[in-house]
RNA sequence: GGCGGCGUAGCCAAGAGGACUAAGGCGCGGGUUUGCAAAACCCGUAUUCAUGGGUUCGAAUCCCAUCGCCGCCUCCA
């Protein structure tokens, strides 16, 4: 089998192909770091990042470059309105971006290069355009002339003669209404910090200069994977292929994927509409990730295909959540029955198939049938909401496994060894996705010694009731503890607690 | 005006010509279990995929039209 993504360029489902086998390379457009990430940040991250781990789970060895766009007029503006410098304020904004990406599990990122740091190569790059007769310099700036490119509009379905006139742009220095900038002259309040000296004058990088040269000087001038939010589409990638392709004579990107933009009523995230500002401020991912799990956010963003728009809402946040918890209390119902967890590193049951013996092999086919499943819909088009519902199944079957084999309460060594493998099997394919990276306990959970033992004591004086049948008693201390977010549960070997 | 996306159960969301009398999650109803719960498990929750035509032996899936929502064409993941 083989793996099939959807390619904007074509606009159809190709079988991928990297171009140099058994290698990928992956460019995804990163942050302009001026301000706080929101939400729709981090669903390019988290998509790649799952694409990353699947596809090296498929046997290939990839390269994955998330960039910084560090020079650019609204940092150089909002650094005026901190009065702080344009580096600082850069370093602070990626300093956060890159705690955010850690919580969310996000640790594929091979390189994070930095505009800033690429000046020499931008510049050399631009000269080579010049040089082609492809860009030509007008009073310290240097544009792209867009009607050498002969394929311009080939990824947006956009040709020039048709769309720009309808942009109302007249601008004197330009041939063409479309041509791009690719270097910026600078303005004399501006700081010196941003000035960088060229052969045209001082100035510093276009917005899509940047990506080109860097995609290119880290993965070479043909790769494999570019991807970025669908309003990346034109005209940022647009021109990034145009002139890519202009310098090199090659292609650029082979496979261009778009991620669906997150929005919240019907309406994208956008930062510049006044009626959201709000809810924007909700959802700066510094701030979610406070008060939310960085693994539930990423279940959130994989449990919709990436091609879709994720409608974001509280009240959805809260479903998701519930969901989760499902496959944490299996994890600790397998801890509970064989003393060993699903995190650490005993096989799982595809590792060792002949762990599991006969009276037992229908449920050890039945799980490794989910396995094949879930490569099924990831070699999809990397289908998460699909492979996130194998896992529901997967988990629910385990669970029949325990009920019906009592093992529970009448446990044997075999069907003990068949759940730690199953589970074992879960956890490892949810780790294909990046989910299940980090052992999360519900029961009797991080309190302290002494709420533990206030616990114990709670549980004791209740267990007394019981035992004296007086329910109501037992009953009131189990609905008091309910009240504040904790759950009693009488289980076969005693009572235990949970925490929300 | 041009380009693109979306419309599947109460909600979220897969499915992209035959395995669909349409996955999975949340919610809801019934049951097993329990002192009662919680959890888990079982059963039920869309004869139908915005609407109307068409192509086809066969369509949620392809084509056309209509309605509604959204994005891009200026900075945007």
């Amino acid at each position: 089998m083989s793996i099939r993504v959807y390619n904007t360029l074509t606009g159809e489902k190709e079988t991928f192909e990297p171009v140099n086998p058994g290698k990928v390379g992956i460019y995804l457009c990163g942050p302009t770091v001026y301000k706080p990430s929101h939400i729709g940040h981090a669903v390019g991250p988290v998509i790649f990042d799952a694409i990353k781990r699947y596809l090296t789970f498929r046997g290939f060895e990839v390269t994955w470059v998330v960039n910084i766009t560090d020079v650019e007029d609204k940092l150089i503006a909002e650094a005026a309105a901190q009065n702080v410098p344009v580096f600082e304020l850069a370093r602070r904004v990626t300093e956060d971006y890159n705690s955010a990406m850690k919580k969310l599990g996000v640790t594929g990122i091979d390189h994070m290069p930095k505009a800033s740091e690429y000046i020499g190569d931008i510049i050399d790059y631009i000269q080579r355009l010049v040089d082609k007769g492809a860009a030509y310099p007008s009073d310290g700036d240097v544009y792209f002339d867009v009607t050498v490119c002969k394929g311009y509009g080939k990824l947006s379905n956009r040709s020039p003669d048709e769309q720009f006139g309808q942009r109302e742009l007249q601008s004197g220095q330009k041939r063409n209404p479309g041509d791009f900038c690719l270097w910026k002259a600078s303005k004399p309040e501006e700081p010196d910090a941003v000035k960088f000296d060229s052969p045209w004058g001082a100035g510093r990088p276009g917005w899509h200069i940047d990506c080109s040269v860097m995609s290119m000087k880290l993965l070479g001038e043909t790769f494999d994977i570019h991807g970025g939010g669908m309003d990346l589409i034109f005209p940022h990638h647009e021109n990034e292929i145009a002139q890519s392709e202009t310098a090199t004579g090659q292609s650029f990107a082979k496979y261009w994927l778009h991620n669906g933009l997150t929005r919240f009523n019907t309406k994208k995230i956008s930062k510049s509409d006044e009626e959201m500002a709000r809810f924007m401020e909700k959802m700066v991912l510094t701030r979610l990730l406070a008060e939310r799990d960085g693994e539930l956010i990423r279940y959130l963003i994989l449990g919709t295909h990436y091609r879709s728009p994720i409608d974001f809402s509280d009240e959805e946040v809260e479903a998701k959540r519930k969901g989760l918890m499902t496959f944490y209390r299996l994890f600790d119902r397998v801890l509970r029955i064989t003393g060993t967890g699903v995190y650490g590193d005993s096989p799982s049951l595809s590792q060792a198939p002949g762990a599991v013996e006969e009276p037992l092999r229908g449920f050890a086919d039945d799980v490794l049938s989910y396995r094949q499943r879930f490569v099924e819909v990831m070699d999809d088009d990397f289908n998460t909401a699909a492979a996130i519902a194998v896992l529901f199944e997967l988990a629910g079957r385990i669970n029949r496994f325990i009920d019906e084999q009592k093992v529970e309460t009448e446990p044997g060594d075999a069907s003990k060894a068949a759940v730690l493998a199953a589970g074992r099997e879960l956890v490892e394919l949810g780790r294909l996705l990046g989910l299940f990276l980090e052992p999360r306990a519900i029961a009797g959970a991080g309190g302290g010694e002494r709420l533990d033992a206030v616990m114990r004591v709670l549980i004791d004086v209740r267990q007394y009731c019981r035992q004296n049948k007086d329910f109501r008693a037992a009953d009131m201390i189990r609905d008091k503890l309910a009240e504040i977010g904790v759950t009693l549960v009488d289980r076969p070997g005693g009572t235990e607690w949970e925490t929300r």
